[in-house]
DNA sequence: ACGATACGATACGGTTCCGTATCGAAACTG
DNA sequence: CAGTTTCGATACGGAACCGTATCGTATCGT
């Protein structure tokens, strides 16, 4: 016995996000379409994965992207580092795929589960930076932390998963919502 | 023949919505079930209807709500009184439906263009309360109007499409986003 | 080289939904 | 009140997919 992934795993699972990717939904996968296009036989998925949703969950697990590392040096540029990550995975299928799972995660509670597993440690290394600021007194000392999270990744979630804003150049975005949310609107 | 609007019609599209707003999806969303929810024979809807598509697009039309009216004394009560109402509508199944259009938006050209005839009369509000106060010095002179109400509206619709943030509070969040956005998050 | 195993393909019965057709009852029309 | 239209219900053939079973072949360990 070969203690390698045998192929035919790897087949299915790219086939499942070459399909999602392609503009699938997730209830409009079927497992014959998947075994089609990964060239593989119906049973030899069923013989893996209990059935869509297991197969499903461990084909998203593919699509977690490396955490950015913060230098440490200036806060306004971890974050803009940070929220430039936001919604941005290496797999460029993911930026087709992860709109299309919007409705998954409010309704089951693994993929939600799924979710928070991959954001939680953006979302804890944004916190630090911005209670790195806070304590080194480049940002306010009265500062809402999770209010804050929330203005700088609401808007490039917003950009990058619904696609919403044509306007907005989505290369600069990350400084713009940054510089903005730091010094605020506000005439002074 | 009588220029009301015929009953079945009413009910056809209370049902739609009522499955939607139950958990169903758009594409799971069945003829049939609609039919049987309605109490209305499949024929019914197929003499009214192309199709589930065309359904679906004058159901959605329905939940439009109303558009927020600003007071035009102070900037930042307008904008809590818009941001507020960000994905917000008046028909409570609306909130447990928007998110299941997501991924229909981002692939069918028709539901996205009803999706900005929804949001853009907003959007020019909120643009006009922001270009008002520019003008009246409570805003700063080079602010990015787009990317200030992307700052502003990204927050909430994550909040309200997502429910990501579990541990911010829904109903005093508007106020939070608005003072975070004027103030700024540096120290000074 | 050979026996065990895993594989791709395919067939199967079952289910759901499509879109159309039909039919008697009910509701309008004049 | 009779004629006409619209309705709800139901039946139908066709399509897609489910999950299982089978079968001949290719691969792998020894």
């Amino acid at each position: 016995m070969s203690d390698m992934t045998s192929a035919a795993d790897e087949a299915i699972i790219e086939a499942t996000l070459d399909l999602l990717a392609e503009g699938s939904t997730v209830e409009a996968l079927s497992i014959e379409a998947i075994a089609t296009r990964a060239g593989v036989g119906k049973a030899t998925i069923y013989r893996r994965w209990p059935g869509k949703d297991a197969l499903l969950l461990d084909a998203l697990r593919r699509l977690k992207g490396i955490v950015p590392q913060p230098t440490g040096h200036s806060v306004r540029d971890d974050l803009v580092l940070l929220v430039g990550a936001v919604g941005h995975n290496i797999d460029p299928r993911a930026a087709k795929i992860m709109p299309c799972l919007v409705p998954e995660v409010n309704r089951s509670p693994d993929h939600f589960q799924l979710y928070q597993n991959i954001i939680e440690p953006r979302r804890q290394l944004m916190r630090e930076v911005l209670r790195r600021g806070i304590r080194t007194g480049e940002l306010r000392a009265d500062l809402d932390v999770e209010v804050t999270m929330a203005l700088l990744t609401g808007p490039m979630l917003m950009q990058r998963m619904l696609r919403w804003h044509p306007e907005l150049d989505e290369r600069i975005l990350p400084e713009k919502v940054v510089d903005g949310v730091l010094e605020g609107s506000r005439a002074r």
